[in-house]
DNA sequence: TTATAATATGAACATATGATCATATAGTAT
DNA sequence: ATACTATATGATCATATGTTCATATTATAA
């Protein structure tokens, strides 16, 4: 395999996936949704952090079309939208159980 | 596979990757030697950047142990050493070759 | 020793990022 | 219509990040 000079828009296609995987809170809420379907409330009472915070962040994760979501009532139940970057994430957590 | 309440020292260490792989210029000098063994300004030619931008790079780099390197005369020859993670680039790189 | 080449480093700066606060929006129930 | 509940949004702020400039360091060659 030989080097090949990389497309730009590839790199920056990658480097926002990555960058979406490397805050703790959003690998955190991406780790809950990936075991069950949350509502905003339900996220922000397991993370004990403000709803504000995490609905800023689910609207980040909405707009790389990692999470989706559907209404039920006055309630937004969210779920993971993206299977390759869920498995990029639980590899690398199972991953990182591993070697420490 | 039930949830589990992640521990914090994980979630940082996942993260900690993550961001590693999350800068345009890192991903081209990992990239690059991926392919091949690069002195650092091998690598600042190659990329058309600052040596000392490259420079500041490779030591984030290697305090994450993602490279490491080895001295000839008065050149220093940076390489992989981080198989895991590498391969989460590459892996990365073709899926989103494809996706796109 | 002196000059040169390759790399490392520290300071400074502009920009990006994530959390918080206050408030807006929208649907539901009374 | 009014009150209530859940969520979204905009502004602000402190901190983090990446690059550049200038300079230091270290080894080699003359």
């Amino acid at each position: 395999m030989d080097y090949n000079p990389i497309d730009e828009q590839l790199i920056d296609a990658v480097s926002q996936t990555f960058k979406a995987l490397s805050d703790p809170t959003r690998i955190k809420i991406l780790h809950l949704l990936f075991h069950k379907e949350c509502s905003v409330s339900e996220i922000a009472d397991c993370l004990k952090m403000n709803q504000s915070t995490i609905s800023h962040q689910l609207k980040y994760l909405k707009q790389l079309r990692l999470v989706k979501n559907r209404r039920e009532k006055t309630m937004y139940y969210y779920s993971p939208d993206d299977y390759h970057v869920m498995n990029l994430l639980e590899q690398t957590i199972e991953h990182s159980k591993h070697t420490r």
